[in-house]
DNA sequence: TTAGGTGCAAAACCTTTGCCATCCC
DNA sequence: GGGATGGCAAAGGTTTTGCACCTAA
């Protein structure tokens, strides 16, 4: 059911090619280097087809709007991917890590944000 | 020069009381039963204030819009804060890390999302 | 032939902003 | 008084969608 296009190739080339974690936007702008009267939509609809078939990594999947936590002490976060409710984790803050990817990069690294995503418990139940 | 203000302290008060991580909009309707004619632009407004206060911590605060990229294997990231140029980190990927969560919490961990930030080296460079 | 894909433009969403009235200090 | 705030509505930026027209299988 999955029709080959060549709009969707480009883009799929595209992404393939570059290291640099481009916008929708400049993949757009990119594409159209080829394609010249390709739509800005075309390029939405086809990357969230290729994320789906799990062709591209989305990042930051991020229910996109921003959340906020009156708890500011560094703690990390679950994210159940089916009712997109926010956990707190009670994981260690591994800040040695900030330090040793500092190093190896040499960018200066004053801190990380991990989340876990997956099911939470009433969603398993529910889905059961 | 921070002066008080009831619809702040009502946002702060709410955040503080819930765990439940919400969104603007979702504290926008918990304040609005103390405050009806309260606006959603006061609530953002607030709570940006908050957060560059560090009253509060805005959880994802990323660059907001999605960034995609071609390879699909799990990789970590860094975001330069100033700059906003996403970059692979080469440290290895802790798939431990979601059993242990899982056990610790009953949610069924799917994966995991860790993203370093700070300042790449070029913008380390240009602010020197 | 025909379901899937495209372009275009409008709509939907979330967030920010301008303006003017109001409130604290 | 005068700067900080708030309410309202309009604007901004990103992503999705409806629709009529194509196109690959």
């Amino acid at each position: 059911m999955l029709r080959r296009s060549k709009q969707r190739e480009a883009i799929l080339d595209f992404l393939r090619k570059t290291s640099s974690h481009p916008t929708a936007y400049h993949i757009y702008e990119a594409v159209r280097k080829e394609i010249p009267n390709i739509s800005l939509g075309t390029v939405y609809r086809n990357l969230r087809l290729l994320r789906d078939e799990a062709e591209i990594l989305e990042l930051d999947l991020a229910g996109s709007l921003s959340r906020f936590d009156g708890d500011t002490r560094s703690h990390y976060h679950f994210r159940c991917e089916q009712c997109g409710r926010v956990f707190d984790v009670n994981e260690p803050v591994d800040l040695e890590r900030n330090e040793r990817v500092a190093k190896k990069t040499g960018f200066r690294v004053s801190h990380h944000i991990l989340e876990f995503r997956g099911l939470c418990r009433d969603c398993q139940t529910s889905m059961a």
